[in-house]
DNA sequence: GCTATGAGAATGAACGTTCATTCCCATAAG
DNA sequence: CTTATGGGAATGAACGTTCATTCTCATAGC
């Protein structure tokens, strides 16, 4: 049963290398973009050479796709530990603050690095919608039984919620990312006002109504 | 000192001929990104040779300013003719619908390509940066003249409004490019939906409000 | 009408550089 | 010894860019 294990101090196991080399692409990355970083750059920031990265990793583009797999299984377990919450706002509120917007910047840009190889190259896109359909299933499970515990509003569709939270999610990233005055706390308000109005079943899809000449 | 200028029908002035090239820069960006695609892949789009792109432009990295450029004008020039409308809610159906999910799709993965540059490339970011600040800008004022005519609630901030709107409207670009079967009627009329409670007065900021019952 | 001219447009083969990747050798551990 | 680990030079491809050359074609001269 016990999970001790005597690892050596002074050579970690090709695990924990692994995972190191992945952190400092990650530095990398963000710091250059996924094209614009060479394996010269990984190395340095990983502190060894560049050909010593291949005993870890086949290619480039695997660490780029281990890197990707990464992220969707930190957006995984997040969603997983802020769905034990109890009250959907609340679990709201800690979710976009924390978990969102709370976390470095870096991270943040890591994830509009990834959008745009998505739109390129078929296997960050297929993780990258496999992760959003994840999440997408997830919230919208999640807002039904909120709506069978009474706390959303009876009228209010689960899919369509989900379809606005995660739209609002989307743009909050491009906008931390990207504003070099992002206020988070304000903006975090900002998103928490959309989804109490949303919840109490104020915000309903509409149709153009202008019938006007 | 005639100014006519009998320009042959069979060379196309400088001018078209940029156009052209930035029209087939745009066409290869988009299939491959910016770093991913050679000048090769641009002049075989554009039916030249690599060679001659250089009379039109002093580099690759001036083809994406330029393009960068003209895309923040397009947003600028669809912005001005858009607040010509009377009401406000015409207004945003139509440029939602329109000018913002009604284009290919190709317009908008272009965008989340230079989201992506901007993150890395400070001329980029500095002019993707002003094209915000300029619809920020812009969408206060009109919220704040719709807000003066009696078409939003008095209670509405125009800026909190234009900030709620912005960040849809990232969202819905970024799900737009990447999401295979994004369905452009059903998330217009989401966020048509989101914008009708915030005008009406039913979206203010929340703090996290964890005082349950 | 026909050819000569010259300037701009376009080409395609380089150039120097940088890249991802491979290879070889040194060192340390067991 | 053998094996694991790492450094760094070598490699070949691909890149952005340049350049000498060729092509196009409106005009000028006859």
């Amino acid at each position: 049963m016990s999970l001790f294990q005597p690892l050596s101090e002074k050579r970690p196991p090709d695990s924990e290398r692994r995972m190191q080399i992945l952190a400092a692409a990650e530095r990398a990355f963000v710091r250059l973009g996924f094209h614009a970083t060479s394996m010269q750059n990984v190395a340095d920031e990983a502190g060894m050479s560049a050909g010593n990265l291949y005993r870890y990793f086949p290619s480039k583009e695997a660490i780029v796709e281990e890197l990707c797999n990464c992220d969707a299984d930190e957006r995984a377990r997040h969603f997983a530990e802020v769905a034990q919450h109890g009250d959907i706002l609340g679990l709201a509120s800690f979710a976009i603050r924390e978990k969102l917007l709370g976390r470095p910047v870096e991270k943040t840009r890591m994830i509009l690095e990834i959008w745009s190889e998505a739109a390129h190259n078929p296997k960050i896109a297929a993780i990258s919608r496999a992760m959003d359909a994840n999440v997408r299933a997830g919230l919208t499970a999640l807002f039904a039984a909120a709506k069978a515990r009474g706390e959303i509003a009876a009228s209010v569709d689960p899919d369509f919620a989900a379809r606005v939270m995660i739209t609002l999610v989307a743009g909050l990233f491009k906008r931390h990312a990207l504003e070099p005055t992002f206020d988070v706390d304000a903006e975090a308000d900002m998103a928490l006002g959309v989804l109490v109005a949303l919840f109490s079943g104020a915000i309903t899809p509409q149709t153009k109504s202008t019938e006007s000449h």
